[in-house]
RNA sequence: CGGGGCGUGGCGCAGUCUGGUAGCGUGCCUGGUUUGGGUCCAGGAGGCCGGAGGUUCGAAUCCUCUCGCCCCGACCA
């Protein structure tokens, strides 16, 4: 992509709004625009890095054996009032009527639409055990939206419904997606810990949420300080260390009984990225879900909830990757792979060495963001580092004198030099 | 919903107390200049001061109502 007939709104100041750094990137990098209270835009750079992220859920999910569908953003009111949350939900519920006084509602997630697929179609034991999720915009009408899109109204959420014949194999279900989840945080760049959380209005009786530590976050966590120590590779090992190990949201730690003693313990902020639940019969008993077991005697089906916030994920991947100049991102969500930037528009030597980069590495299949603008070497450099491009190749008159170019890394701005017959090589 | 703050060119702000027909920085456009970290100089476009009503000869400024946005709290699969 060339910079110059690209659609790139950077801020040079921080718009008033934002509080926290990965609003306030978001809104500079022009990833973002708001739209009103807690609705945004997602302009060409932040719907890149939106995608990615979906897309390593969606693989993540895939490679799981889930299965993917996609359900309406709007729901009828009697599939809620079925299951008893249409009253229950209350006013975050964003409720619509039709021309023809129909009651709708813009889903705030989706057990009772999947339920219904569920039962009309999955008749028998031999239909299960199964796992259907979709990666669907959601609406709750928060009491106040913050943070940009770390607490937005509209949100992007990955929501998994999982459907088995008894509890035990359920419980195993869980595990499945437990795992599956450290696999999607570990390819994302992001170190999650599952803690034990509050079933709340979902139901059921076990849940976790996976957090990102971070300053800014909203929830309270309590965890045994040996979970920094960790090396996480997303196996199964993993898997069974952390859930061994003590991690608790503050509604959960009770102080007098936590078997950690106090010098190992660790009280920090935390995002939630992630919540799964295992809600029983909740939904199937509410809505009927039956499947006619061995036994030829109608059997309630055993279910799960699994959700991911996939647009606030990008908010979190911010406030994890991030310095003074910008976001830095982690290779497998940045927009672009690598920034091409030519220090000198009009040098001809400058002009076609960048030329002949940018075709070679498009033609290798590289994602490659060509500041080929006219504009001065500082604003091309700051607007690099603003963005995170993790690898920049910097071409100008003075290296090329000699053959040589410049190759950048975001993260830690080391910067080496090159030959061009060498740089393919090293990026 | 309770408490607080803010709405003035795209963005960041001053002007409001003490009423007199709107200003600075940045961004944008033009021309020149510069070229390894948001160059420099000159010229230019762009604002019914969130909206409605009122007071006044006259309102960004005073009064009333209203809308929006932000922060703290409560809330949050």
């Amino acid at each position: 992509m060339r910079l110059s007939t690209y659609f790139l709104p950077t801020l040079k100041e921080t718009p008033n709004d934002a509080q926290i750094v990965s609003h306030r990137l978001m809104l500079r990098s022009g990833m973002i625009a708001q739209e009103c209270a807690g609705i945004y835009h997602w302009l060409p750079l932040g719907l890149r890095v939106l995608q990615k992220v979906e897309e390593i859920v969606r693989q993540s999910m895939n490679e799981a054996g889930f299965l993917e569908v996609l359900m309406p953003t709007l729901q009828p009111a009697e599939l809620w009032e079925e299951s008893g949350r249409y009253d229950a939900y209350g006013k975050e519920m964003l409720r619509i009527t039709d021309r023809h006084d129909r009651r709708l509602l813009y889903g705030p997630t989706a057990e009772e639409a999947i339920t219904d697929i569920v039962r009309r179609f999955m008749k028998s034991y031999k239909d299960l055990p199964r796992v259907l999720y979709q990666i669907q915009w959601k609406f709750r009408d928060e009491i106040r939206p913050r943070f940009g899109v770390m607490r937005g109204r509209e949100f992007l959420m990955k929501d998994a419904y999982s459907f088995d014949l008894d509890a035990e194999s359920a419980r195993e279900t869980y595990r499945r997606v437990m795992h599956t989840y450290m696999v999607t945080f570990k390819r994302l760049g992001l170190k999650a810990i599952p803690v034990r959380a509050d079933t709340g209005p979902i139901g059921g009786d076990l849940s976790h949420e996976f957090h990102v530590f971070a300053s800014t976050g909203e929830s309270d966590i309590y965890y045994d300080k040996a979970f920094d120590a960790l090396d996480l590779k997303g196996d199964e090992n993993d898997l069974n260390q952390l859930m061994n190990l003590y991690a608790m949201a503050d509604t959960m730690h009770d102080p007098k009984n936590c078997p950690v003693p106090q010098e190992q313990l660790n009280h920090t902020k935390g995002i939630e990225i992630g919540h799964i639940f295992y809600s029983g019969t909740k939904y199937s008993d509410s809505m009927k879900a039956t499947v006619m077991g061995e036994m030829g005697k109608q059997i309630p089906l055993e279910s799960g909830c699994y959700g991911i916030g996939v647009s606030r994920l990008v908010g979190a991947l911010i406030e994890a990757h991030h310095d003074d100049y910008g976001i830095i991102w982690p290779e497998s969500v940045a927009p672009f792979k690598i920034g091409l930037i030519n220090l000198k528009k009009g040098d001809s030597l400058s002009d076609e060495t960048c030329e002949k980069i940018y075709h070679t590495l498009l033609s290798q299949g590289k994602e490659v963001l060509y500041d080929d603008r006219d504009e001065s070497i500082g604003v091309k450099f700051s607007t690099m580092d603003l963005i995170g491009i993790p690898t920049q190749i910097i071409v100008g008159p003075r290296g090329l004198k000699d053959g040589n170019v410049e190759i950048k890394n975001r993260r830690t701005g080391e910067k080496i030099l090159c030959t061009l017959d060498n740089l393919y090589q090293r990026i």
